[in-house]
DNA sequence: CCGAACTGTTCCTTTTAACGAACGTTCTAT
DNA sequence: ATAGAACGTTCGTTAAAAGGAACAGTTCGG
């Protein structure tokens, strides 16, 4: 996890309005804040109360997170953006991520744990992943699980990819 | 989405803070901030801002929304507690979920459009989920999908269950 | 026994986010 | 054309969040 920026929520915040049709002036009244607070932070100066935003996350109903770490940023140097969602914490372990991939970039992983799996799920886009030697093409809506106590790694060619991944460590049932 | 507690907040952050050993000098040297100012967050009073937070959510090493949104939270009515992880843009659309299940709580799901298959991965605790007349039972780690046409239920038995969710509409690959 | 280093809290001060009114625009209707 | 009602902006004021120092309560070691 980075650093906070501030323009980005500024820019994410009026996609949303406009996305729903809101104005300015009706979003504001909603979520009961003054237009001039709403209209300096679309502007990206300020830097608002919990208060502030979670009245205008409620109003553009998005799961709070997204307003201030908001899906389509510029990625990580290596075009590859990793969120942790969820970690479990029964046996066996579960990592679960949020990843985008940009275009035309390779993210290779070192193995994990032995016995180790992983389960993918493709939100948007194509993508090619697997244990390396072994990958496989995907496209949105589809799934894939595949050992990952050897070196994987997820390729894209000329599109996106967005996906869900989780990480089981230790694998204890055989279903 | 409900109405922003303090309260929570302040618990949560002194969760995670003495789980993973920070003293609250440490912590508020570490993320830049006053220690004052923490304190006086961890006892609910106070409306931090965004570069507060951001700062504790870095150090912390938690996603951000969990220290507002806790996971440990009082779930919807019930039993059952859903957030929208993300949504694809491209065909097929895909809209990604994150759920949380109370012990001892069923949820039943209308079908979805025709052709429409969902697949889940069990982060933690265990489930009996599928199409109705057809579940399966799932452990932490297990990954099912099935076809979600057609009326189908989650439902736990003496644990609590959390889990990733995809709800892929008008299907078009079939692999 | 007592200073030193730490814990977390409570003040007071400074900074600044939020408010509310006024502003210049644009568009519609009379 | 012109009053009206929207739009989003900018400004000065006020309320409050963040900072900083002093505080009492512990746990050390000499």
């Amino acid at each position: 996890m980075d650093k906070l920026s501030l323009g980005t929520l500024g820019q994410h915040l009026q996609t949303l309005r406009l996305a729903q049709g809101w104005s300015l002036s009706q979003l504001a009244a909603a979520a009961g804040i003054a237009k001039s607070n709403l209209s300096r932070l679309e502007q990206g100066n300020g830097n608002p109360t919990l208060d502030t935003i979670w009245r205008l996350a409620v109003q553009l109903k998005v799961p709070f997170g997204t307003l201030v770490a908001p899906i389509a940023v510029p990625l990580g140097e290596d075009g590859v953006e990793v969120r942790l969602l969820d970690q479990g914490k029964d046996h066996p372990q579960v990592d679960a991520y949020w990843m985008r991939c940009a275009p035309h970039t390779t993210r290779r992983a070192e193995p994990h744990t032995p016995g180790a799996r992983e389960s993918l799920t493709l939100i948007s886009g194509t993508l090619e992943a697997g244990p390396e030697g072994a990958t496989k093409r995907l496209s949105a809506g589809d799934t894939l699980t595949f050992a990952a106590d050897c070196p994987h790694l997820y390729r894209t060619r000329d599109t996106w990819a967005t996906l869900l991944l989780s990480v089981v460590y230790h694998e204890e049932t055989t279903s």
